[in-house]
Formats: C-alpha cells, sequence, structure tokens
RNA sequence: CGGGCUGUAGCGCAGUUUGGCUAGCGCACCUGCUUUGGGAGCAGGGGGCCGUGAGUUCGAAUCUCACCAGCCCGACCA
C-alpha cells in the first residue's frame, strides 16, 4: 500500500482516558478507535493485523483437523433456555425482542449452538468432531477496560470438540492445547498454560494462557523452580503443620470488648495470634446464608467458594443480614454449634483444636475450640488464597504471584450442553450414547492487545513480523528527487513480487513524519532511501526492535529484506503447521 | 453494583474556586511562500448546542439539581 492512500490517523498525544499501554499505543497508532465503552472501530491497520491474528489461530485450527463454522449471533432465547444459560448468564447476556415480541440473545458464547448441530451427528462412526468458528461475540461486561483487553463486542475463535467417552475428550483436549502452545508461539505471545477455575461454564477441567502482564486482570501463581502454574482461584500451597496444645473440654467464652477484627483480637490479651484463629465469612450463596471458614490469618478466594459450593451467585452477607443470622455484628462471629446452616470450612482448619473465634455474641470470643468437635462442618474444600512466598505443593519451592492476561481458556465441558440440547449417537451395541464436550477459545482482539502489551516501547507497538500490519515499509526520503523516487518504487514492486507484504511511504512529507509513523505503526523493518545514499548507490534497513541501522547496497537490499522477513516469518523453534 | 475522577474544536489541555465583554492555548486541518534525513518556518484562515435537560440570575462553560457518557480502583470473563 501508498502512504499517501492509506487512512492511518496517527496521534502525537494519546486521549486522556488511555491507560494500558496497549489502549494508548493502538490508539495513536492509528489502528483503532472507541466508538462507546467496550466497542472499538477497527481501522485498515488495525484491520490488518487483526486479520492477520486471526488467520495464523485459522492455520492451526485446520492443521489439528478442526472445520470451520459461521454461526449466527442472534439466537433465539429458546435455545438458551434449553439449556437453563438464559437465566444462568444474567445481565451478561445482551438480550433484544423482534417486532413480534419473541425474545432474541446476542451471543456470548456457542456451546448450544453449536450442539444443535450436533443434532445430527446419529453414530459414533462419526465421532469426534472438532468444530469451530471466528465469530464475534456480544457480553455485557460490567466494566470494559483497557482499550481492545476487555471489551463488549470481540472476535472470539471458539472450538467445540464432540467425542463418544472421557479417553477420547482426554485426547482432543490435549490436541487443542498443544495446538494453542503452536498459536501463541506463533503469535510471539508468551502464554503460559495454567490450571483454571472452570466458571459459568461447568466442567471438569480447565486450561488458561496466560500472559504476564501488568495490565492483566488475573494472578497466576507460579513456582519459581518446577512447572507448576496455577490461576489463583485454583492453585494450592503447602502448608506448615501447626502443632496445636488439646486444649480444653469445650469452648471458653471470654469478653472481648472492642475487638472487631483478626489483628486486634491477636493483639488483646488473652486473645490469640492469627493463625490460631478461625475467620468466619458470612456469604450469601444463591440466596442462602452460607458461612466459610478459614484460617484468621487465610484470606478467602470467592471463585474457589462458588466452585466448592456449585452455586451461581454468591456475595458477602450484609452486616445486617448476619445479625439477623446469628444474632451479632461482623467482628464477632463464629460457627460454633451454629446448626441449619451450611458450613464449609477450608482444609487449614481440619484437625485443629484450641482455636479462638467469634461467639456470635457482640464483645465476646470462644476460645479452646476443636474444629471437629465444636464446628459442624459440612464439608471441607479449598477456599483460601494463596500468598506469594508459600511453598510449592509439587517442589516445596517459593511460590510467585504473577499478574497476566487470560489469551485463552480451554475446558473439559463434560455433557451438559448436549444433553440439554438432546444430541446423542448409537454405539456400536446399539445403545444411545450422549457425545462428551470440549469447548476451547481465544480472543482476537485481547490477543492483539496482548501483543501490544508484550512488545512495545515509548515510540509505539513493535509488531512481531508474523502480525504485523506491513512486514516492511520503505520510506522515501524526498519525493522530489526523481532517482530516489524510483528507487524506492522499484525496491517495493520487487519487493511484492517476492511475497513480502511492504508498503511505500510516498507522501510528500518531511523524513522524520514518516520515520516517526513507521515506529508508532510498529512496522518490523524499515528501508530508507534518500538522495544521498541512492546517489552513493545505498540504502539503509533499520530494525525496529532494535533500532539499528545499516546500510546496505541498493543491489542488495532487496534480498537482505526477503532474508530477514522469511526468517522471522514463523518465530523459531514452532513446529510447522501440520496441513 | 460500590468507591474515586472526568466531560470545553479531530487530539492534548487552560478557563470553573471568586458568574460579566467576541471562550482561549498547543498539535492537527485549509491557503500562500520558503523549507525537505527525525514530528519545519513565516503569514493568513476555517472549525465550538462548553455532555444533556431543568433551575437560580439582569447575565451561566462557571452556581444548584437531575440525567447521560467516559476513565481508574474493587466484585465478574476470550
Amino acid at each position: 500500500m501508498r502512504w499517501s492512500k492509506l487512512f492511518v490517523p496517527t496521534l502525537r498525544d494519546a486521549p486522556g482516558d488511555a491507560e494500558a499501554a496497549s489502549h494508548k499505543l493502538l490508539l495513536r497508532g492509528g489502528f483503532m478507535r472507541q466508538l462507546h465503552a467496550g466497542h472499538y472501530s477497527m481501522l485498515p491497520l488495525g484491520w490488518r493485523v487483526h486479520e492477520k491474528i486471526a488467520a495464523i489461530i485459522r492455520l492451526h485450527m485446520n492443521a489439528v483437523g478442526a472445520q470451520e463454522f459461521h454461526l449466527p449471533t442472534m439466537h433465539p432465547a429458546r435455545i438458551w433456555q434449553q439449556s437453563g444459560r438464559w437465566d444462568l448468564m444474567g445481565d451478561e447476556m445482551f438480550r433484544l425482542q423482534d417486532r413480534k415480541g419473541a425474545d432474541l440473545a446476542l451471543g456470548m458464547t456457542a456451546e448450544e449452538i453449536f450442539a444443535t448441530a450436533a443434532l445430527e451427528i446419529t453414530s459414533y462412526r462419526d465421532l469426534p468432531q472438532q468444530w469451530y468458528q471466528i465469530q464475534t461475540k456480544f457480553r455485557d461486561e460490567p466494566r470494559p477496560k483497557s482499550g481492545l483487553l476487555r471489551v463488549r463486542e470481540f472476535y472470539m475463535k471458539d472450538a467445540y470438540s464432540f467425542d463418544i467417552d472421557e479417553a477420547g475428550l482426554d485426547a482432543s483436549y490435549e490436541m487443542y492445547r498443544e495446538a494453542y502452545i503452536r498459536i501463541f508461539k506463533h503469535l510471539s505471545l508468551p502464554a503460559v498454560p495454567v490450571e483454571a477455575s472452570s466458571g459459568a461454564m461447568g466442567g471438569s477441567g480447565s486450561n488458561e494462557f496466560m500472559v504476564p502482564s501488568d495490565a492483566g486482570e488475573d494472578d497466576v501463581v507460579m513456582c519459581t523452580k518446577c512447572d507448576y502454574a496455577a490461576n489463583s482461584e485454583r492453585a494450592t500451597s503447602a502448608l506448615a503443620v501447626i502443632a496445636d496444645d488439646e486444649g480444653p473440654a469445650e469452648p471458653e467464652l471470654f469478653d472481648t470488648p472492642g475487638v472487631r477484627t483478626i489483628a486486634a483480637l491477636a493483639g488483646f490479651d488473652g486473645g490469640a495470634t492469627a493463625e490460631n484463629q478461625i475467620k468466619t465469612m458470612v456469604m450469601m450463596a444463591d440466596g442462602a446464608i452460607t458461612l466459610a471458614l478459614v484460617r484468621g490469618d487465610h484470606s478467602l478466594n470467592m471463585q474457589k467458594l462458588v466452585d466448592g459450593l456449585g452455586v451461581n451467585d454468591l456475595r458477602p452477607a450484609t452486616p445486617d443480614e448476619a445479625q439477623a443470622t446469628l444474632g451479632a455484628m461482623p467482628g464477632s462471629l463464629g460457627a460454633v454449634a451454629v446448626a441449619g446452616l451450611k458450613i464449609v470450612a477450608d482444609p487449614a482448619l481440619q484437625g485443629r483444636t484450641n482455636m479462638t473465634t467469634g461467639a456470635n455474641i457482640d464483645d465476646k470470643h470462644y476460645r479452646g475450640v476443636s474444629v471437629e468437635r465444636d464446628i459442624a462442618v459440612d464439608e471441607f474444600m479449598d477456599l483460601r488464597d494463596v500468598a506469594a512466598g508459600e511453598a510449592c505443593a509439587t517442589c516445596g519451592a517459593e511460590l510467585e504471584i504473577i499478574r497476566c492476561i487470560e489469551a485463552g481458556h480451554i475446558f473439559k465441558l463434560g455433557r451438559k450442553y448436549t444433553e440439554a440440547m438432546g444430541v446423542f449417537v448409537l454405539d456400536d451395541n446399539g445403545e444411545k450414547r450422549v457425545p462428551i464436550m470440549g469447548s476451547y477459545g481465544i480472543g482476537v482482539g485481547r490477543a492483539m492487545a496482548g501483543i501490544a502489551e508484550t512488545h512495545h516501547d515509548d515510540n509505539g507497538v513493535i509488531w512481531p513480523v508474523a502480525v504485523a500490519p506491513f512486514e516492511v515499509t520503505i520510506v522515501v526520503v524526498s519525493m522530489r528527487d526523481e532517482a530516489t523516487v524510483e528507487a524506492g518504487e522499484q525496491l517495493w514492486r520487487n519487493l511484492r513480487a517476492r511475497g513480502i507484504d511492504a508498503a511505500i511511504d510516498d507522501r510528500d512529507a518531511r523524513a522524520g513524519v514518516k520515520f516517526a509513523d513507521a515506529e508508532i505503526t510498529g512496522i518490523p523493518w524499515r528501508v530508507t532511501v534518500g538522495p544521498k545514499g541512492v546517489a552513493a548507490g545505498n540504502a539503509e534497513l533499520t530494525d525496529r526492535a532494535t533500532g539499528t541501522t545499516v546500510e546496505v547496497r541498493l543491489a542488495d537490499i532487496e534480498q537482505q529484506v526477503v532474508d530477514a522477513i522469511e526468517a522471522a516469518r514463523i518465530p523459531t523453534g514452532a513446529e510447522a503447521p501440520l496441513l
């Protein structure tokens, strides 16, 4: 393309409300513009990047034998009601009505729709099936943020596997997991697979692909030594065993005037250190008061509680609700002798004795509490946040917590959707079998933002060759010098003839403007053709990433550019596509 | 949904505290001349429902109320 004809509205200053690096730089580079919160218009340069990313994902999906579909993005309510997610999805689903008053939804994911298509699979011989699409998804996010990182309308590659049994699902899942590793490598996204919570999708297992970045929204617990990595919503650690005294035969009530917090009780004469306290969290889980107990020095992870209880809606109870149920205000709450409420406790409390906790009487606590003896715990389940510095449960080394962007997520779904939609096949005994599903997602725009977050400097994004809007741009320093123009134009023609995605900056602008635009748009290679160089038979080749410039004979520049780009097209170490 | 902040030209901002004259600055844009290897110089010029609505006032960008929108921090997810 010719810059003189391109619409690339680069900005010297980023809009004041942009915060994340990718957000600022994608705006400044003229890649995109915000239409309203969570909805972005892709401008020509941005769309080129977006499409290159989509093409790479498509390449690797096709390589493992997945078949591309294109489903409607507007769905009838009926299909979502059938799976139960019409209600489950709540406010996150965009809903509308047609002229007849029929309820419709904008698709936020497509399990139900693909499962509907799967109704026509009738024989076990047709399994497994690997299906995918790259299609717009709508989610009414409570808080869109950070440019393309969290939006309400986005392209997602969503793939679905259908297998006859668990072993088949395991194989499909592993196939996608490996394909994802190849995809992220191809995209130059340093994504690591981590154990994850399945959240609202349900299912038996899931991995997220996490890109370390301060702009991310997830905390990932990573071992500094072995390859253990898990989302904090799932992560565990090894705790030192605490040896308790047996304590008294029954809990002792004692006065704790004004003591409202774990810390206050730890500093109170006759109190207890935090690790010898029981923290009682009063939660409202799907409308029912539930007590969640963790050790005093631990913090409750809400997602773990959601997963452990299998509920949809969870929030802390209000102080009034807590008082109405337990008879005391937060600060004096406990679970000793509480009956009629669901009580769950973190395993760190299992077997503990001689503990201290609230007595459900304002300004009074119990000491000498034995967890199993004095509290009617329904179930022990992992509930606590792992803290940095704790020991890895696998190898014992120190754990660290790293902020990450979730670039992909794969799930073993189970039979929830196939069952709901009534999908079945006949097996080799003529018996009805419900296929088991997996689902596998990558956000295209999010990947783009993730690349920008991990590949930029103060002057702009530094695109990897594989996704760059152009692989090389030729800066013609002076449009007034005929020999220079001709040298630039000829190089441009030759590079394109050799399959290089090249642009030429033929604007009648000052060189500085062209250099700045080449940098802010992040094109990985720049060839500078200027009057002095051309007169001497030279051009310059500049590497955007390092800023280094080498002088190259005009006769050699074409080959040198081709070599540099071809070497970078598939990142070193990436497996060749399995086509 | 809770907390904090912000809406003035395409972008970045000042002006608002203490109401007052034609609403200002930089960048960008248009015209002309000069310039042409790191975001040019000079001269001239265009562009504003001051987020929306109501109110107070002789008079509102400025004060009051309501609403809308956007950003950031928390609860939610590719």
